[in-house]
DNA sequence: TCACTAATGTACGAACTAGTACGTTAGCTA
DNA sequence: TAGCTAACGTACTAGTTCGTACATTAGTGA
């Protein structure tokens, strides 16, 4: 089987920074993202690579400097996404619900970026403040939630007074909390948050939320 | 000033097990709850108790079972505090929004248990599993949640086809991610979630948000 | 008051783990 | 094609960390 898994390759080493640093990083985010910072084995996640721990060291650093490379990484393919946000020709109302709909698709996806966030805030964010990369740039998604508000706050279709960061917020936790505490959540009270056959409820159910919550009626109180 | 500690007993060894039992929990909660399971360290627990490492595998065996011990407690103080939930009395919104309002507040004042509770489901849960006392009892909050949900949606307040479960979970979501990323949110968005001034605002977001959720006006869509 | 047990303390070891010293080689360029 | 350097591998170590064997004592009941 091993030597199968490349394709006529018998003998000899063959360089490839590039490569081996992707890998070695794909190794990682799995490995940190299973155990934790602490609980991450740097000679596991060698091992788990065509190359050895001594690479691990030559590119990174160490341990420390590797899961805030992972993390780096890890943000990176969000904002990516987020910059594909193609939602500003809807209506202010289906915008937003597409954005929250994108979002909770994007958290669905990829559990390892959630888990290694929850992660990162067990460590107080030490490595994104130690991050040039990751403490500088904000969020695409940002900057288009803050002109859908715009633009429904003066059609009068949004009658709340949030700021874009705290409707981003209110819209992460959702989507965040579904996937991170699904463990938990599903032992305690016998519900799996992210079973597929509940998954169009829950997409329904944060868009109702976000809509109600910017469209609601705020004479009545 | 370790002489002044206690309540003049220069000498010898005073037995209490049910004291020494609780400062070895007091101390795990902490040092579990900074640095994760893994990172957590027995000796430095049993440094920071007026007892030895002995004890900890004394009373509780191991490492692992010390810390679903600590979960155990942890648990058992949201449970106690939901057993003295009295908003029934009150019409299904006021309601509502008084109990979004205890759960932010029971988010805000244990920021450890928020930890633990992320660390568990980095460890998926797995403790809890092995729990009995944790496997079993359900959420007192959970059937306070029903009565009222039945009220409202008997006279018509309520729209929303939730069950308390779910709410449970929306309510839950933007408490728990409002403490437990604080500092990615924070670091990233520069915008701190829990900044004290900021406390009243957010907790009639929640209300707001859930309010809206279940009295939305349904015929419009 | 004597003996017995629950509770406690000390000292130690085996296994693990992050990190490194040192040696090797592929592949490019002059 | 010779030589140079980035890329890579091996073997090892110093320090840590969970867990335990063994010794001791406080308090209680007969």
């Amino acid at each position: 089987m091993t030597s199968v898994e490349e394709p006529a390759r018998p003998a000899g080493r063959i360089r490839d920074a590039a490569r081996t640093k992707a890998e070695i990083l794909d190794v990682a985010t799995q490995e940190f993202s299973r155990a934790g910072f602490a609980g991450a084995r740097v000679d596991e996640i060698a091992a788990r690579t065509r190359t050895t721990k001594r690479m691990i060291y030559y590119y990174f650093g160490g341990k420390e400097q590797l899961f805030t490379a992972v993390l780096e990484r890890a943000y990176s393919v969000i904002r990516m996404a987020e910059q594909e946000l193609d939602v500003e020709h809807l209506d202010p109302v289906a915008a937003i619900r597409r954005l929250a709909e994108l979002t909770f698709d994007h958290h669905e996806a990829h559990p390892d970026f959630i888990r290694l966030v929850s992660i990162e805030n067990i460590h107080e964010a030490e490595h994104i403040a130690a991050s040039e990369e990751l403490g500088t740039i904000g969020s695409p998604a940002l900057e288009v939630i803050r002109r859908i508000l715009e633009t429904g706050r003066k059609s009068g279709l949004f009658t709340a007074d949030v700021d874009a960061v705290d409707l981003h917020a209110m819209i992460s936790s959702f989507c965040f909390f579904r996937v991170s505490n699904r463990h938990t959540f599903g032992a305690l009270f016998g519900r799996d948050l992210v079973a597929p056959d509940q998954r169009e409820h829950y997409r329904t159910m944060l868009g109702d939320m976000v809509i109600a919550y910017l469209t609601a009626d705020r004479t009545q109180d």
